[in-house]
DNA sequence: TCGATACGCTACAGTAGCGTATCGTATCGC
DNA sequence: GCGATACGATACGCTACTGTAGCGTATCGA
């Protein structure tokens, strides 16, 4: 039996909702989207230390030795919460490794230049300040090699890159909107081109990753139509 | 999370049954020059099929489960080898792993049709069939993964990676000795443009990878000088 | 104040993996 | 045919990890 769990619901009361925040330098208190109408939902300080002392551990952990390299019993080491309170709140290792994937999405905000080029440099050059953090760009290739064969991490994976493209997704939709990109404009492709080049400059070729680039990149990505 | 598959009696036991080799990956007696003369240096039999069926296995699991699902037992049980000999072959199990993945490199050839484009896009339509392929796409997230903390890893990885782009390099240096780019051409980022963007489908958005695609990176990428 | 809840600690069963030791057997080179 | 070598099989010792059980303590909310 290959872990077959499902269902990594913290049984205390833990909104699954789409989190914020990277987990680390956000504030410390998690938002709550669409539980409460104001504030925090009343919970145990208690259980709200607990899990975020254990969610930044393994954040921690996964930054340092990627997603195999987190374990329950360095998680309660690291975060000094009991192994058993852990599993008081996720069922299993794979619930606790999931969920904190599930957060470092950190989804960027849309930019609004004016130009296309402007909106697009925006969305590009922040992606390559995320690539130039340790821990997410350690993170990611942890998750798209388990995505390759855990459709639960496949799925984290699928909403993480999703909310990395939206704001592209916007931000060519309203280009072409203002006629600066023509009406049959391939939103999908046209972001490969642009943020493959990064991921390959980080992950496979690790050449330096500046400003030029960016701008490059750019200028063919949107040179021919 | 990342597997532990249970046990499939693999079980290739002949020597001349070889098994589902998938790409059955390129040189298989190495002749390393100053050894003996060319083809084999004379080794013996026994010793080429055990390791042959090792290399074999090891590359199959890794496929299927990635650079952390090899673990030695498993290994022996598919090849067919036993444990013991294994050991007497590769000192750890980190080396039998190197060496496997040392493997998959397959560096393709330089083609040659007259114009940049053209030899580009020969390229890149073989690279999309190597991404088609189920095990050299699956096993290269665990490489890069693993580069990430692990240096003999991150050698690999840079040989594999320098494999791939050196017939890029050769392609455009051409076409700037021949005048189709011009001499202060930035071949790396090139490379990156033409070869993120495929790689980002295949390992990010998930979109398909066809003709059509290619063709749309090779204009862009060579479009803006 | 007091019950309910969350927590820490220790111990435990069960599993998996690495790498080694031992011994007997098959195969190769000559 | 014979010694040298490579191999197979089994059994270990060790470490690390998952997940659970029991019990006592601290903390929260009313």
């Amino acid at each position: 039996m290959p872990t077959r769990e499902s269902g990594h619901q913290g049984r205390a009361g833990a909104p699954p909702g789409p989190t914020t925040g990277l987990g680390d330098d956000a504030r410390a208190g998690d938002g709550p989207p669409g539980d409460g109408p104001a504030g925090d939902a009343r919970v145990d300080d208690r259980i709200r230390r607990s899990r975020e002392a254990v969610l930044r551990a393994t954040a921690d952990l996964l930054g340092e030795s990627g997603l195999g390299g987190v374990s329950v019993d360095e998680v309660s080491r690291r975060s000094g919460v009991a192994k058993t309170t852990i599993y008081r709140h996720w069922p299993t290792r794979a619930a606790l490794v999931v969920d904190a994937c599930s957060r470092l999405s950190a989804d960027p905000a849309v930019p609004d230049t004016g130009t296309v080029e402007g909106d697009v440099t925006a969305l590009l050059t922040a992606i390559t300040e995320l690539l130039r953090t340790a821990r997410w760009s350690s993170v990611m290739p942890s998750i798209v090699d388990a995505a390759e064969r855990d459709p639960e991490l496949a799925e984290v994976h699928r909403r993480i890159q999703e909310g990395h493209m939206a704001p592209f997704r916007t931000v060519i939709a309203r280009a072409v909107h203002r006629g600066e990109l023509p009406p049959d404009t391939d939103a999908a492709a046209l972001i490969a081109g642009l943020v493959g080049p990064l991921f390959y400059r980080r992950w496979f070729s690790r050449d330096p990753l500046d400003a030029p680039f960016v701008a490059r990149v750019v200028r063919h990505a949107l040179g021919a139509g």
